[in-house]
RNA sequence: GUCAGAGUAGCUCAGCUGGUUAGAGCACAGGAUUCAUAACCCUGAGGUCGGGAGUUCAAGUCUCCCCUCUGACACCA
């Protein structure tokens, strides 16, 4: 059984911004460390491509809306694959598969009678594309967003039966493994306890979307499209359409990662959709929250978007995900503060991780014939150094497996740190002066360089490509197929030869703000 | 408005079921050191724990009131 993890599909309507970054390279940390410690792993990203508000932005460009979103999506995985997104699938849903699995969908649906059609009738705001619930003023309502009037609308739709669901729904979002973080399931939990109303699946009058079968000029609202897609992406392994491979083919998903945003409509929503269809459920959906910079939120109107592309190109993918991971409680808010992301990166990384390379591998090379030093029983498992790692490996585990990669990058770090100050404790370059130290010196030095090796294999999951210039450095690279057992203290051979250093993280040296 | 959550060192945050002098990281100051990417290591300063009242032998931690902020309140991805 596959572990499965998907981010969101994208809204196609603008370029890639931090925020789906900021998710995808969480998700991508935790791919990496299940396809490291447990072997199997589908990862699912993608895009989602329909809608009315695509069509406009597509109009507004001059372009059809397919090319529209062939230019977006293309933008996507681009970005994608420069951050090194390990995804096994990029899922887009305006693939013909897709079209062939939502009619399957909802012919199971229907086949559940959870289909009716109804009168979509209420106030609606051509802005916001949404009915407004019950405006206070009954006579001339106006959206509070947009501050127009609202127009009464009246259109034939169809409807899912939510309501029917209501008791199994409440029973789910009880479960505390459900939603994560906890702080989130009571909205949700409230939300459900109110009453689910039945919402439509269709419009009539958008074009740029999935036909209805059956129903002329009715198209598939977007978000039923749209959260069909992991599905599609699930069975684009070769294989023909078809639900009934869905178990063989990695679902249920272990996690669905997304933004606190649309937490609703996968927690809620999509469980119905699949319990009428006769699929299982998701064992877990995360929101995580959303990023602010200096305080401020992001948007064009304040001109403050922290453009991803230019992130890359200045900083690196290592210093980003670093900052990200690191730094931000993973569910809450965070924010982007530049002198802080560069502290973070330089103390961190260059600093207490690269320098402590650095200067073990240059003492190691200098005193014992550029090769990992010989060592005694002294640094076996007991040693303190030992002890710390061990520990330091089991916090991560233990945090990347609950996506809490702030703790894991702290059990590194601290790896790093205890490292750093065996070496002050010990002070090998003094003791070298003093005739019959070498065996001594050899040992803290083979342990200090342990530590290091395990410090850059515990980054794997996290900062993939930090992880592999430590390891080329130690000249004991990662063999992704034995993570666990490379991870054992003890690993690196005493008399293998050390490549010449050179940092393996620059300091990062902004001088205009990004 | 209703509901939920949050207000703890300059900044970002830990502080579980109430119990010795309130913690961490960054920033700041001082010291030590020279193997190293002016890096590392040690020490220090810095908080009336939003405000007020109450319960208790004892409250950042419980109750009430007030102030401020954030989020949700159905079909915006």
């Amino acid at each position: 059984m596959p572990y499965t993890l998907t981010t969101p599909l994208y809204y196609v309507n603008d370029r890639p911004h931090l925020g789906s970054t900021y998710t995808t390279l969480a998700c991508d940390a935790l791919a990496r460390f299940q396809r490291l410690s447990n072997g199997s792993v589908v990862f699912i990203t993608g895009v989602d491509e329909h809608g009315q508000k695509i069509q406009r932005t597509a109009e507004a460009r001059q372009l059809s809306p397919q090319q529209h979103c062939d230019a977006i999506s293309a933008r996507y995985r681009d970005l994608w694959s420069r951050w090194g997104i390990s995804q096994d699938r990029f899922v887009r849903t305006t693939d013909p598969r897709h079209l062939q699995l939502v009619d399957q969908f909802f012919a199971r649906v229907q086949a559940s009678g959870d289909v009716i059609s109804g009168r979509q009738t209420g106030w609606y705001c051509v802005g916001c594309e949404e009915y407004k619930d019950d405006p206070a003023e009954a006579k001339d309502p106006s959206c509070p967003i947009h501050q127009k009037p609202l127009e009464w609308r009246d259109e034939e739709n169809l409807f899912f039966r939510l309501s029917r669901y209501q008791a199994a729904i409440e029973e789910l979002v009880a479960r505390d493994d459900f939603i994560e973080p906890a702080s989130r399931r009571q909205e949700v939990r409230n939300f459900v306890a109110r009453g689910l109303r039945d919402f439509s699946i269709s419009r009539v009058n958008v074009s740029w979307g999935l036909p209805v079968p059956g129903h002329n000029g009715h198209t598939f609202y977007v978000w039923f499209d749209a959260l069909l897609g992991y599905l599609t992406a699930l069975l684009d392994d070769g294989g023909p359409v078809d639900l009934e491979r869905l178990a063989q083919s990695g679902w249920p998903a272990s996690v669905h990662v997304i933004g606190k945003d649309i937490l609703r409509f996968h927690a809620v929503f999509w469980p119905a959709m699949l319990m009428s269809a006769g699929l299982p459920l998701p064992k877990k959906v995360f929101g995580h929250g959303f990023l602010t910079r200096e305080g401020q939120k992001m948007g064009k109107s304040l001109g403050n978007v922290l453009d991803p592309e230019l992130l890359l190109e200045r900083c690196g993918a290592d210093a980003v995900r670093w900052y990200l991971l690191r730094d931000i409680q993973f569910g809450d808010d965070g924010d982007f503060q530049q002198q802080r992301f560069v502290d973070l990166v330089n103390n961190d990384l260059a600093n207490t991780i690269g320098n402590l390379l650095n200067r073990t591998s240059s003492m190691a090379r200098k005193w014992f014939e550029d090769a990992v030093p010989p060592h005694t029983e002294a640094v076996d498992t007991t040693h303190a150094l030992a002890k710390a790692a061990d520990t330091a490996v089991a916090l991560v585990m233990d945090a990347m497996a609950s996506l809490k990669f702030k703790s894991a990058a702290e059990a590194v770090l601290q790896l790093a740190i205890a490292a750093n100050g065996h070496l002050n404790d010990t002070a090998p370059w003094s003791r070298m002066k003093q005739p019959g130290q070498e065996q001594e010196v050899g040992n803290d030095l083979y342990a200090v360089l342990e530590a290091t090796r395990i410090v850059g294999l515990l980054l794997a999951p996290l900062l993939p490509d930090l992880s592999s210039r430590i390891l080329e450095q130690l000249a004991h690279p990662l063999d992704a197929t034995s993570w666990r057992s490379q991870l054992s203290w003890g690993g690196l051979s005493s008399g293998h030869a050390l490549p010449t250093p050179s940092p393996v993280m620059q300091r990062l040296e902004l001088e205009e703000p990004l």
